[in-house]
DNA sequence: GAAATGATTAGAGAATTATCTAATCATTAT
DNA sequence: ATAATGATTAGATAATTCTCTAATCATTTC
């Protein structure tokens, strides 16, 4: 399991860009580097060991010392792999699709018709719903049917056939077999 | 002039990485993104005018829209790209070495021999500057220079000798051209 | 075994900053 | 023009965390 949000977090200091600078020309240990750095071993020991805890060095005892050095191989990764999480790449509109229905929508009937075209779309989207694939309707069952949601069906049904939700032949009405309309 | 501590800290952020990840799938604009990760709308444009002004993402306006999108060259860098300063690459032993000579040294005196290898070796090296280049001294002289430092001169030969600084033929001795005995 | 020295941990103070509310700016629709 | 709506800014609050001092642990040297 990784942490991209640790990992960026440890990074993303001052001190620590320091050590890791130092690190890339030669390895080195804490009382060095806290003479180099004008810094008490006690902080960079703190430093030090964050960065160990996230694989970004690792460290060996030599001697005396504890030898710090980098772990070479997760600094040539490019920066697109610690930004993307594993999580769902959950067709992030439907959350927001979902707010829009709530906030026109009240007690199941349309409060008003929104004036933006986006937020249009996905209310007659959301009223299409009442339709059933493949099958008929006369232009009085569709205001009808419009009717339970809101008076203006003259409006909504128009909105309808012009977003290409529904399909119209003289008389006759449809729904069509709308993929996808989404032209962000 | 680019400043990478900065542009780190903008990416090490919970919401902004959220935000990035987004992008990453699509554009988007303020409102949607902000009802997406349930936060107001001023907190999701503060964090996107942070990463704007750093280049991670830009912005252009589209209807009723500011849409939004990542500056995709920026993230196939390696991480590496982002780690290192482009200050001198100052050999950042040179700052411990005058650490560790103010440490020993007391008004031109050694107040006592390092036990530590690497701490005995800078000392003698700092000795070795009274002696020059290519002339040959007596025991006698050598002892004599070296007692300016410290009285016993018999050690701080030998060690001279064994670090490989002093060069030793019968009763005579020599500075060697050292280059760098820097084995870390 | 005792002394020296480097590394680590714990606790506290100070600085940075993410988030919200409220107000304002900018653009589009009627 | 006026209303509607999305974007931005300002100010205040709260949480995170870097740094230090002091004490302790671990290893090496004498």
């Amino acid at each position: 399991m990784k942490d991209n949000l640790a990992l960026l977090k440890v990074i993303a200091d001052k001190t620590r860009l320091d050590i890791l600078n130092i690190l890339l020309n030669e390895d080195s240990y804490v009382e060095k580097l806290a003479c180099e750095l004008s810094l008490t071993p006690a902080t960079v020991c703190y430093h030090l060991k964050k960065m160990e805890m996230l694989g970004l060095v690792k460290c060996s005892r030599s001697q005396f010392y504890i030898i710090y050095s980098l772990n070479r191989e997760l600094f040539e990764k490019p920066l697109y792999e610690f930004i993307k999480t594993d999580r769902i790449p959950v067709s992030s509109t439907d959350k927001y699709e979902k707010e829009v229905i709530s906030h026109f929508f009240r007690y199941g009937k349309l409060t008003h018709i929104p004036s933006q075209r986006k937020k249009r779309e996905i209310i007659m989207k959301e009223i299409a719903k009442q339709f059933e694939q493949g099958r008929k309707y006369s232009e009085k069952e569709v205001n009808s049917i419009i009717h339970r949601f809101h008076e203006d069906h003259c409006t909504i049904r128009r909105e309808m056939i012009g977003f290409g939700i529904l399909g119209r032949e003289k008389e006759t009405y449809w729904l069509t077999e709308n993929e996808k309309n989404n032209n962000c």
